[in-house]
DNA sequence: TGATTGAACTCCTCTAGACGACTAGCTAAC
DNA sequence: GTTAGCTAGTCGTCTAGAGGAGTTCAATCA
């Protein structure tokens, strides 16, 4: 039986805070193991002596930071470690970039992970405003819209949109749900926008309400964003391309050029 | 005067999270702009009919999500978007990194943000089991531990700890507070270790309560972790560093090598 | 056998109140 | 003029309860 130990009442830190620890450090020691039940409620509640309210805010504490998952009717649970998910070095992120796959599913599909597209859409739209900057088109010019989820071992790990403009699709299958071979990047080098570099803003935050649907997470586990551009050799912007996926780690690689 | 419209108690949607939404579509749509404080709890209380607790549980949520941070005895505020900072090319990253240096923090400098390190601290340990089997050292060899936290503008961004193996270390100032100029990288060379490859795991977790203290940002927000290590010519790794960081943005720029 | 019911368990949401601690601004005393 | 103390307003924490809803499983009924 776990040890729970009791909390200091003439403590400085709260006792929901203590409580939280007493559980974090089982969890960090692995005497709560990935997978395993946390005790109910009711149990903290008579072992600490304290509050439904108090015992629940240090199950929340600990909810917020990603180390357990609550299930309604059934009961709180360690949350297993995310798989490790590895980008490889850039010149092969480069590679697949190249034939319009996210790296990161590239990645997956490399590691051996079975990777798999759903809800993809795909529409013609004016441009926000914000759009329409990024692009460097004038307000509400029309881009097509390509929204799809990426799936790896049948789980949704990212989504993606991508703005193309209208101009630069008109005449290709980029506004159509299949786009061929090399995806839309080669349809875009068929256009004769060769493509020439790449910019991605990598940050984190929280998610949306939306975002946690479509991802399946609950609150309180992160989501990394990458907001990515694509210029041509003549320096326009062909593509710019959301994606928000799940905050599993990948990996960069950089060798040091030859002095 | 803000309209915050009312909640609907038939609604599936609970009151907490129909006033959570409340004040989230204000704050998305700018009419509570950033530094602004919300209305205080007993407003929201008065306003919407429910008790503290249920306020309070619709502004946990959006602290959860980042939206807002609760100044004790002040109110609660909009939170400011926090500052792009941008990471240049990985050539500019590496040339940067060869001199020791955090590429946000070389790029923070690039960018004309005044940048700092404080807490330097220089240990020499033995190694933890982890760190030995990442610096392919045997178990308990002893490192020299260097930690530091960077400020840019005055404000904690990033901590980092750096392992280098004793054996490397020895007869330089790597366990010195001043290495010198070029950094601990160049010292290394001079210590006969060229190097030639480095990898950096990145990922984005909820802070651990330490991290959160260092960095002094809230619960919620998310950090960005990078795990690098450094190859020498001949494969060995030579250091690993821990860093921590605010969740801002950086952005990577590839170039498409000529066909 | 198969479907239904019920009980026991779980977490979810809410109420109504209490006290504490921090902040800021005013006022009175020094 | 400065300082100490007061006060109103704010959020932080806790208590003790209530009913609701999802899950599981065993007992019951058709």
């Amino acid at each position: 039986m776990l040890d729970l130990g009791t909390i200091d009442r003439s403590n400085d830190r709260p006792p929901y805070r203590q409580i939280a620890d007493i559980l974090r450090a089982h969890i960090d020691h692995g005497r709560l193991a990935p997978g395993e039940q946390l005790p109910s409620e009711a149990t903290l509640i008579d072992h600490f002596g304290v509050a439904r309210m108090t015992v629940r805010e240090a199950i929340k504490e600990l909810r917020t930071e990603g180390l357990v998952v609550a299930q309604h009717g059934k009961g709180v649970f360690v949350r297993s470690a995310p798989p490790v998910r590895r980008l490889a070095s850039d010149r092969f992120a480069r590679r697949h970039r190249k034939e319009g796959k996210s790296a990161f599913i590239a990645e997956a599909e490399a590691s051996g992970h079975v990777p798999g597209v759903d809800q993809i859409r795909v529409t013609n739209e004016a441009a926000s405003p914000e759009v329409a900057e990024r692009l460097r088109l004038k307000p509400r010019e029309r881009v097509i819209v390509r929204s799809r989820r990426y799936l790896a071992d049948g789980r949704p790990v990212e989504t993606a949109t991508s703005y193309i403009p209208e101009a630069i699709a008109k005449g290709t299958p980029i506004a159509e749900v299949n786009t061929g071979p090399g995806g839309i990047y080669g349809r875009i080098e068929d256009a004769g926008h060769e493509l020439a570099r790449f910019t991605e803003e990598v940050s984190a935050r929280m998610p949306t309400p939306d975002e946690r649907k479509a991802l399946e997470i609950g609150a309180g586990i992160p989501v990394m964003t990458l907001v990515r551009t694509a210029y041509d050799t003549n320096g326009v912007p062909v593509e710019v391309c959301d994606t928000v996926k799940i905050a599993h780690s990948f990996v960069l690689e950089y060798d040091v050029p030859a002095q």
